[in-house]
DNA sequence: TGAGATCAACGAAAATCTTCGTAATCGGTT
DNA sequence: AACCGATTACGAAGATTTTCGTTGATCTCA
């Protein structure tokens, strides 16, 4: 159980690169936000820095270029930013969130599918 | 489609205020959140005005007292949130994120059944 | 070995968020 | 009319977020 900040979304935007490829130089994380907006170097690897004081990240700095990791995984994370937003804004009610969820329509039918069956399983253990 | 910017947790707050108990007084407001946490009555009204230029609320100044009502309504504003979470922390994947928020385990049986339901009308009306 | 490239650290600035004190204004009451 | 309580407006402070320039250390290789 994570006891770390809800990440902002700058934060969160670094973190999808360490959840993607894997743990990453300053360098890297900066090469592939590079492709999706302008930001400096310094700017990734300050942030890096402050996420590290957060515990959001975890840092090897055995060698001179530094390797940072993620700290918990994107599913812990998921699980987290959800569970603040369900408190925040649907209170507490997983039942609306999941129905507004569904509402936007980016769910294909073979998901549906999974859905249902994940449903069904919980239905199965929950008598 | 609201172009509002996301609301902020305290901008969240009172906006939950508006929902539950519509278009209120800042005193109403201020009466209602103390309840919960300590905070300044100046606190909430400048709030407000800033959700007011935000486009957040709307204001009635017609009377000495103004009444401020929420602009956007609670439905509305879960579909932004969500969606702004979806792409920024599911990427972009509503299956996951309605697993993960089934997995809270939050939900009765009851509350899954309708979930389902929801799903066969979706998937009926999805040729 | 020394010049140039790469890197981390630091500090600071701008923007946003949150908080509230103080001042000005208005309404109702004496 | 003068006062009192309630309300709004203003401004500002502290915290956080996001950004980057500069500096000094370290590495590479010619």
């Amino acid at each position: 159980m994570p006891s770390t900040p809800r990440p902002t979304d700058a934060e969160l935007a670094i973190l999808r690169v360490l959840w993607d490829r894997g743990p990453s130089t300053v360098r890297q994380v900066f090469e592939v936000l590079l492709e999706e907006r302008e930001l400096g170097y310094t700017t990734v690897l300050k942030m890096l820095q402050i996420m590290d004081e957060k515990g959001l990240v975890r840092r090897d700095g055995s060698d001179r270029t530094h390797i940072f990791t993620a700290r918990h995984t994107q599913s812990q994370t998921q699980q987290h930013m959800l569970t603040d937003l369900l408190d925040k804004a649907f209170g507490g009610s997983a039942k609306s969130l999941v129905m507004q969820a569904l509402a936007t329509r980016r769910a294909s039918r073979e998901e549906l599918d999974e859905i249902r069956k994940l449903i069904d399983q919980a239905e199965g253990g929950k008598p």
